[in-house]
DNA sequence: CCATATGTTTACGTTGACGTCAATGTAAAC
DNA sequence: GTTTACATTGACGTCAACGTAAACATATGG
């Protein structure tokens, strides 16, 4: 992880599996800011950090918008404590977004492996039956 | 959780916060099947589990066409053990699916109540230096 | 009887998140 | 030097997931 070279383009689109026009667009709505060699973007470890979390934003189902207010929260300003605790106050929002979804995800998972269960049983059942009609 | 009645549009629309236009366009892309006594639409109680499980993939992040997909592991078709062994391999892959999710959700919390910790302390050390500008 | 509330379908509008060109620049490879 | 590969900026297209508006039926209370 060496945090002092940069990346092409084409190099986080492959590493990450995006199109280049999404990180333009990703640029346009102001999520990241590479700098430019010319005109071309030069991409840092820092760049490659936020695009992470944009991807993770991603599956985890927020809008890009969104994303960009978490983002927010990862970039220290610190203008006062009035300020600081504005963010605090975000952080821990974001914290119990977070856990409600969390809590979803169990929810989902759980009722997924009850039908694994159900449907296990279910395949033995017809099995056992099959075994009957071949013994008669 | 009576099972045998039934609600209208809006009743639905209003318990769960949806417009009565989302109803109908869930409808419309297969997700639920509402009865109906003449033109209006009666929902059962399972078309109400139906709802309450597409919520719960949009807030997940899912696509409608995904819900659709999910919500089609949890109506039972018998149709032989060859598919419900396919059945099965999607419901499994459905709980890979879902804990990968989880993992980034446990990420992003770690993350966040890291951020949390460190403001605070930032926030602390601050008021320490009020303090001591106040004392001299 | 009429207003109000709730229901319906049909159709067009909108927003988000890109995809897909087109026209152009630049830089390495042959 | 020219082809090849990858870069850029617009501009327009597209798909999902609804919103919105029009035009109408149904029923219920005052």
């Amino acid at each position: 992880m060496d945090h002092s070279r940069t990346y092409s383009i084409r190099q986080l689109s492959k590493e990450f599996d995006v199109t280049a026009r999404a990180l333009r667009f990703y640029e346009d709505k102001g999520l990241i800011h590479p700098e430019r060699k010319g005109q071309t973007r030069l991409y840092s470890a820092r760049d490659r950090a936020r695009l992470q979390l944009i991807l993770r934003g991603k599956r985890l189902g927020f809008s890009l918008i969104e994303i960009h207010e978490i983002l927010d929260l990862y970039t220290p300003k610190d203008h006062g404590v009035a300020q600081m605790r504005a963010t605090l106050g975000k952080y821990r929002g974001q914290i119990e977004t977070l856990k409600r979804q969390r809590e979803d995800i169990d929810a989902a998972i759980h009722d997924m492996q009850d039908g694994c269960v159900w449907l296990e049983g279910e395949i033995t059942k017809v099995e056992a039956e099959n075994l009957k009609a071949d013994n008669a």
